[in-house]
DNA sequence: ATAATTTATGTAACGGATTACATTGAAAAA
DNA sequence: TTTTTCAATGTAATCCGTTACATAAATTAT
């Protein structure tokens, strides 16, 4: 691999009006041309780990996911690259299990310097040491967040997402309708909860505590949660689940149960994952713009590496009431 | 932040003692303490730019992915990160969506010395580009592959595997099945034609080139291909789709059209992904070890990154048919 | 006790770019 | 013509580690 001295060498002129050529300095045209065809005969590319240690940056953004898996970050992450390479970075890809540890060796990165910056989707890290982190490094919250900390964040507005979901249920005349929750230690959880209640008191119904349950995150949560919900004296006539995830292991339980979808019970989920539109039936669900969401988390925090001071406002995002077959009218 | 010189400093040594501290040379057991309180008073983290520069690498393995939303990569990418983890590389994320532009964009990090080596998987470049890389970098096939190019690969007997899946549909009585395979560009797609045909052959069964179609990679492609071959006069009564999403696509179609499955179709699916169990029926499908290729391939890399002269061998996994409700006996 | 080794540590070069500052030369202004 | 200004280019310092080589000190061998 040659270098910039070859290259200077090759053209006839200093390593300086080189580095001027490859950063669009102050060059004559005839030189530029002279270093560039030196640049093309010996097929030069700038070393990276050069120019990283020089200006002290990496170019790297730290994105860390709690489940590379779970088909809903997906999306987010395909945002966030698109929007990162358009401004010349790159995605350092951290799975972190919503494991504390694995969260730290990736915060460390920061300090190291392999990083210039984070985009966190749900951390499960104390949110006194992301506090920390975000005083010295950029940092950027998408989906779910805290307000407690002076970080910026990328969401929707949860409570009125979930509202919206839950008078679909309402307005087609259901009355009974549970809500399968995920842990309320998530922000978004006490949002979509809060939501739920909202459109329940509009349309003057209690809100019945049995019918509210804490699942996990998993398809066999939401499995295990709506099999506990069916086996209640009084059974719900319809379910909204926080996630697809979720709704799809309802549906999956409804249907072993040998009741049917959504003639004996209305489904809805959240999310909008590539699946909920291939269950049989499909399912309705809340559209996240997931893509905008990715693209704007990574403008928002490359904004805030070129400028460190830079206020940026937090940004809210339009969601999406999708109607499929789950919650035909019945 | 602190250097390896302030260190020096602080501790009174030069800043190779630091140096060697950091790098488990050899050091008095006094000096490496007194280094070491300095280290953690002063909260030093090498900077990695530096190091990187000094040492002419990176420590990033680039992951080319066609597509990150596809659920059949995230657990490979899983088992990628966690051996790179072990071995202290980071993985640089890569959606290729199957566009050669973006893949040379990629392949580029190499000669920038940002990344040390490719994990590539259906690379959509032109082979002989990835030849002439390979040449050049340490770079590794995971699933689909050449076997033209000298590139080491990770995968699955494809051959036995359809060969399995569609032995199974013959054994429980089935003699007209259906094939849905991807495009014959694809390796795995020509071999697991293979196999579907070794295994008729076996049974006596003539090949009925109707029931062969070649669909796109969608959920929706899977849908319209099984469409088409129940709109043949002679249906079949089994269909073997090369991927799961696929194969869900055509449940979603039987189902649409009121046949039920497996009673009126039999399904195989291939991959084992997440969703296969959250269907319903459940669906019969190959496993592949996706977790376990990622972690082979990730180790293959880095030891070809960590002796370029290595001869790795290609791996070959093992795989397992699942039988699940959609093939139950009927 | 002296020589030969071994161990511990320091000095300085190096990796490959960027850029402040200095210098040269040409164009513009006087 | 002389002075001023500015564009073009070069020299060398710098970013932060690692490590070859040199030197000093401590062991071990003789």
């Amino acid at each position: 691999m040659p270098t910039i001295e070859e290259v200077a060498k090759a053209a006839g002129v200093s390593v300086a009006t080189v580095s001027r050529v490859l950063n669009n300095g102050q060059v004559s045209p005839k030189t530029r041309i002279l270093v560039e065809n030196a640049i093309r005969e010996l097929n030069y590319e700038p070393n990276m780990l050069g120019r990283n240690l020089r200006r002290s940056e990496s170019r790297m953004i730290l994105t860390m996911i709690p489940n590379i898996s779970n088909p809903f970050y997906s999306v987010i992450v395909e945002g966030i690259e698109d929007a990162a390479r358009k401004n010349g970075y790159n995605i350092l890809l951290c799975n972190t299990e919503a494991d504390v540890e694995r969260e730290k060796i990736y915060l460390d990165l920061l300090k190291q310097k392999l990083a210039d910056g984070i985009i966190t989707m749900e951390p499960a890290i104390d949110i006194d040491v992301l506090k920390e982190v975000g005083k010295r490094y950029p940092v950027v919250q998408c989906c779910e967040y805290s307000e407690k900390i002076n970080i910026p964040y990328i969401a929707i507005d949860n409570v009125t997402a979930a509202y919206k979901a839950t008078k679909h249920l309402l307005t087609i005349g259901h009355k009974k309708i549970a809500l399968i929750n995920s842990d309320e230690k998530f922000m978004y959880a006490r949002q979509r909860k809060e939501g739920y209640i909202k459109a329940l008191q509009e349309f003057d119904i209690p809100v019945n505590e049995d019918w509210i349950v804490n699942a996990g995150l998993s398809f066999e949560s939401g499995q295990r949660m709506m099999k506990y919900l069916l086996s209640l004296k009084d059974k719900p006539s319809a379910v909204f689940a926080v996630s697809d995830i979720l709704a799809i292991g309802a549906l999956k339980t409804i249907k072993d149960e040998g009741l049917k979808v959504p003639q004996d019970i209305g489904v809805v989920g959240f999310d909008n994952i590539q699946f909920a539109n291939m269950m049989n039936p499909t399912l309705t669900t809340i559209e996240q713009p997931r893509y905008q969401m990715g693209v704007e988390a990574a403008e928002m925090l490359i904004k805030r590496i070129k400028d460190k001071k830079q206020k940026v406002e937090n940004v809210i995002l339009d969601h999406q009431l999708i109607i499929r077959e789950s919650t035909m009218e019945y």
